[in-house]
RNA sequence: GUGCCCGUAGCUCAGUUGGAUAGAGCAGCAGCCUUCUAAGCUGCGGGUCGGGGGUUCGAAUCCCUCCGGGCACGCCA
C-alpha cells in the first residue's frame, strides 16, 4: 500500500537530519500498524538504518524512535519488535491535512510527471465491426489511466488508431455493397475472408433508407477495392458507431488517427528511408526486412513485401516517428489486447531502430476477459455471428457496473466478468457498494443542513480526540493522494478501486457505530467535516473511474 | 517446439522494487433496523501461498526446476 509521503518525509529528514542517512522515499514503508502493537503507524525506520549506523534493526529503531520524541506532526514514536517505529499522529497534522483537503485544488495530484506529453494509444478497434467487450475492458482501462497520469502532472493525449488502410477495409467495403446491391435484387457474392454479420445487412439497409437506389447504377460494376465508395461510407459509420458506444460508456478521445493518413502524407515511405539509413534492412526473397532481431525480437519482419506494397508493420514504423517526431512526445504507452504479446519486441524494435531508448515506450497487454453468466464462459465468436458487442454489455449491466468491473482486476490478470453479480443491486455488488456510500454521505450532509441552518467549515474540526473509526475513515481519505500517484506509476487503477473500495468500507464501519447528528439534533462539527472531505474525495474517484455520483439510491 | 501471462481460502481476486500474525469480496454459519439510506454493520469458521530445491537474519515476493491452465507465434491487418 501506498501510504502517506508527507508522514515518510518525516523519516527521510530524520535520517538525514540525525544520521546523514540519505533514504530514498520509496524505500520508506509506512502502513498501518498490526492489530495488538503499538501505535497507528508503523514505519520500517530499523531495517533501512541498521547497516549505516551499524546497529540492529531493533537498536536503530530506538534511535530513530528517540530523535522523533520532539516532532510535532506524530506522537508516541517507540521501537517495536524486529525494528519498526510505531507511532500516532498528532491533531495538528490530521486538521492541517484535512483544511489542504478543501482549500488546496492540488491535493488529490502529484507532479510526478513533470510535465511530460504521453501519448496513450488504446481500444484502435478495427472499423470493420462494432466494439466488443474486450475493446470495452481497453476503453475503461485507458480512460482511468489518462485521468490518473494526467493527476501525477503529465499532459496525455488519448489516441484511437484506426486502421483504415488494409485489406481488411477493402473487404468490408466490399461486403457492404453487396449487402446494398442485394436490397436491390442482385445477390449477394461476399468475398473470401469477407464480413458476413448481420450488423452489414443492418447497415446496408440504413444506407438505402438514407439514398435509395441512388447508388445502385453508378457503384453496381465498380470493383475497385481502394476507390470505393462503399469502402469510405462504411469506415464512416463504424467509425461513428464506436464513437457512439465510447459515448454511452463516458469514454473520449483526443485524437482519431487514421493509418491511411500516413501514407497520404508519404510518412511511411520516410519512415522506411529512415530505418534504412540506419542500415537496418536486408532484402531477401525479393521482399524488405527490417532486422528486429538486432533488437531481440525472434524473427526480422517484412517491411516492403515483393509486390513493392509496404506492409501493416511498415505504417507502424511511420505512426511511432509521426508520435516520437512530428508531435514530440515523450512517452507512447500503447494498450493492447491479449493476442499482440508478440508484438511487443517488434515495437520496440522500431523504437530503437528511430533511435529512441525502448524505455520511451511502454506496451501493456490487457489478458482477456471471459463472459461469465450462470458461472459458465459466455462463447464468444465473430465467425459465428454471436458477436459478444460492447454495446449489449453496457445495456444489461449498465455503463457504472461494466466500468468498475473492467478495471477492478490489474491488466495482467484475466478477468472474469461475473454478468449476474454486476446486475445486481446489493451488497454482493461491489459498485452499488461505493455508490451507496455517496448516497448515504449525501444524505447525511442534507439532514446536517436541515438541522443546522449551515455547512460547517473545516476549521471547526477539532481532531484532539478521534475515536478509531473516525481515526480509519480520516487516514484512507488523507492517504488517497499517494493511492493515486502509486496507481499512476503501476499503471494500475486497479489499486485505486481496491484503495476505494476500503475507505468505503471505513465510512459504512463508522456510519453504523457513530452518530453525526446525534438524536436530540446535535451536530458533530467534526464529523460534518469528516463527511464533507469524504464527499469530495468520493468525487474525486469517481472521476477517475468513470461512474455517476449518484446522491439518491 | 518457442515466447508471454497466470497458479494464494469452496469461488473471484489483493498482496510480488524481500520485512510485523498472508488479506478482501462472494458463498456458509450466528447476530444488529422505534436511531442521519439494512443496497449497511458486527462476529465465527475456512490456507502445505501449485510441487520441490536454492539465496537470506527473514521468501507468497528473488533464482533454478518440474507440474497445471490460458494466449500467441503470416510477405493478414
Amino acid at each position: 500500500m501506498a501510504f502517506n509521503d508527507y508522514l515518510k518525509g518525516i523519516f527521510r529528514d530524520c535520517a538525514k537530519d540525525a544520521f546523514g542517512v540519505e533514504l530514498n522515499l520509496d524505500s520508506i514503508k509506512v502502513d498501518k500498524a498490526p492489530a495488538g502493537t503499538h501505535g497507528t503507524y508503523g514505519v520500517n525506520a530499523g531495517f533501512l538504518l541498521s547497516k549505516a549506523i551499524k546497529k540492529s534493526p531493533f537498536d536503530a529503531a530506538a534511535e530513530v524512535a528517540k530523535h522523533l520524541e520532539n516532532n510535532k506532526n506524530i506522537t508516541e514514536p517507540q521501537a517495536v519488535k524486529p525494528g519498526y517505529v510505531n507511532f500516532n499522529v498528532s491533531p495538528a497534522y490530521y486538521s492541517q491535512q484535512v483544511e489542504k483537503l478543501f482549500s488546496d485544488p492540488a491535493f488529490f495530484f502529484n507532479n510526478s510527471g513533470e510535465g511530460k506529453k504521453i501519448n496513450l494509444e488504446f481500444v484502435s478497434a478495427n472499423p470493420v465491426g462494432p466494439l466488443v467487450v474486450v475493446s470495452g475492458r481497453a476503453a475503461s482501462y485507458g480512460d482511468s489511466l489518462a485521468k490518473l497520469l494526467s493527476m501525477s502532472g503529465y499532459k496525455v493525449t488519448k489516441e484511437d488508431y484506426v486502421n483504415d488502410f488494409g485489406r481488411q477495409m477493402d473487404l468490408f467495403g466490399l461486403s457492404l455493397k453487396e449487402r446494398y446491391m442485394e436490397l436491390f435484387g442482385t445477390p449477394a457474392n461476399i468475398p473470401e475472408g469477407g464480413y458476413m454479420g448481420q450488423y452489414v445487412i443492418e447497415l446496408a439497409e440504413k444506407i438505402k433508407a438514407e439514398k435509395g437506389d441512388s447508388l445502385v447504377a453508378q457503384y453496381k460494376d465498380n470493383f475497385d477495392l481502394k476507390d470505393n465508395y462503399f469502402r469510405k461510407l462504411g469506415l464512416e459509420k463504424m467509425i461513428q458507431w464506436q464513437k457512439q458506444t465510447l459515448e454511452k460508456f463516458g469514454v473520449s478521445f483526443d485524437n482519431w488517427f487514421y493509418e491511411s493518413e500516413l501514407h497520404k502524407n508519404k510518412e511511411v515511405e520516410e519512415a522506411f528511408a529512415r530505418i534504412e539509413k540506419r542500415g537496418l534492412f536486408k532484402e531477401e526473397e525479393g521482399a524488405v526486412w527490417f532486422k528486429t532481431t538486432e533488437f531481440g525480437d525472434d524473427k526480422d519482419r517484412v517491411v516492403k513485401k515483393q509486390d513493392g506494397q509496404f506492409t501493416y508493420f511498415a505504417s507502424d514504423i511511420a505512426y511511432m516517428l509521426n508520435k516520437f517526431e512530428k508531435r514530440g512526445f515523450d512517452r507512447v504507452i500503447n494498450i493492447l489486447g491479449p493476442d499482440h504479446h508478440g508484438y511487443i519486441k517488434r515495437m520496440e524494435a522500431i523504437v530503437q531502430g528511430l533511435g529512441y531508448e525502448k524505455e520511451k515506450l511502454n506496451v501493456i497487454i490487457l489478458q482477456q476477459v471471459n463472459l461469465m453468466e450462470n458461472g459458465e464462459k459466455v462463447k464468444m465468436s465473430k465467425r459465428a455471428g454471436k458477436i459478444a458487442a460492447l454495446d449489449d454489455l453496457i445495456e444489461e449491466v449498465g455503463k457504472d457496473a461494466a466500468r468498475y468491473f473492467f478495471i477492478m482486476r490489474n491488466f495482467n490478470s484475466h478477468l472474469d466478468f461475473d454478468i449476474e453479480l454486476a446486475k445486481e443491486q446489493s451488497d454482493k455488488n461491489p459498485v452499488f457498494y461505493v455508490q451507496y456510500a455517496y448516497a448515504r454521505a449525501c444524505s447525511i450532509l442534507v439532514k446536517v443542513k436541515e438541522t443546522s441552518g449551515r455547512v460547517f467549515k473545516p476549521e471547526e474540526a477539532d481532531f484532539s480526540a478521534v475515536e478509531q473509526e473516525e481515526e480509519d475513515l480520516l487516514l484512507y481519505m488523507l492517504n488517497m493522494p499517494d493511492v493515486i500517484k502509486d496507481a499512476a506509476g503501476k499503471y494500475a487503477p486497479s489499486v485505486l478501486v481496491a484503495a476505494l473500495f476500503e475507505l468505503v468500507s471505513k465510512f459504512h464501519s463508522f456510519y453504523n457505530k457513530h452518530r453525526v447528528i446525534s438524536e436530540n439534533g446535535e451536530v458533530s462539527p467534526k464529523r460534518a467535516v469528516l463527511i464533507l472531505a469524504l464527499k469530495k474525495t468520493l468525487e474525486t474517484c469517481f472521476d477517475i473511474i468513470g461512474i455517476t455520483k449518484r446522491e439518491r439510491m
